[in-house]
DNA sequence: TAAAACTATATAGTCGCTATAAGGTCAATA
DNA sequence: TATTGACCTTATAGCGACTATATAGTTTTA
């Protein structure tokens, strides 16, 4: 498949497919003879990984060291542990803050009269 | 106090300061004749919550909607409500990812020998 | 008194995109 | 057949939220 294609089924940009192929982060497709990039399952598979990580914040950078480890699985996985770790602990301060802030607002009597009906009002 | 001492208390870099003082998210402070800032509690408690906000990923436009609210209390806050309920869904979200990673990881056999006593083994 | 530690402004770089420019390819239609 | 439109190509610039660097003035400490 085309560029375009794979974009869609992926749900992100075709600009930023071309980009992650200039960070590394996605192997240099075939050509047509036009020029045109043709892709792959693999490569489908590859991007949408790389999206799930994104999506939790993981850094080009990071998701470059566990696509490592990906490639080849009988390796150590330390620091995949640690990378993962390092984010969950990274989500669950975001709840802490989340609370905090709410209930900063709330004392300003912000939010006084629907704080108790709204999704975030019991713990997360 | 001076932009270092806050800068400390806060826990942020000077320029930071600086860079939300030219962004409008702190009010300009007053100046020693030598033309250094001087800040006061007020402006202390200010950073704090523009940092608490920040780690929970809301944008600098965000913030400053979050402030025009906290300046005046006695507006309608459906906008803050918008607000937070956005976040709690995109913590909440980020969690499932994390979970369907660590799901993907666990069955490439990465994490085999860990994923059960790992702090993230567990539904978060 | 001289060096270290602070302050000031201005400007450039980083990361992860996202938008724009300027052009090449290709299928369908007037 | 010519041209319209959707797709593709590369290159370059801009954005948000910092972060680093350059250059210079001030204050504190040794």
């Amino acid at each position: 498949m085309r560029i375009g294609q794979l974009a869609q089924s992926v749900g992100v940009d075709t600009q930023t497919i071309r980009f992650y192929e200039r960070q590394r982060l996605l192997p240099p497709p075939g050509r047509q003879e036009n020029g045109y990039r043709i892709y792959n399952e693999k490569h489908g598979e590859r991007l949408a990984f790389i999206r799930r990580c994104r999506i939790l914040d993981l850094s080009l950078a990071e998701i470059h060291e566990l696509q490592r480890y990906q490639d080849d699985p009988h390796q150590s996985c330390t620091v995949v542990n640690a990378l993962l770790d390092d984010h969950i602990s990274h989500v669950r301060s975001q709840i802490a803050a989340l609370q905090a802030l709410e209930k900063q607002l709330v004392s300003l009597e912000l939010l006084s009269n629907s704080v108790y009906g709204r999704s975030g009002g019991s713990p997360v």
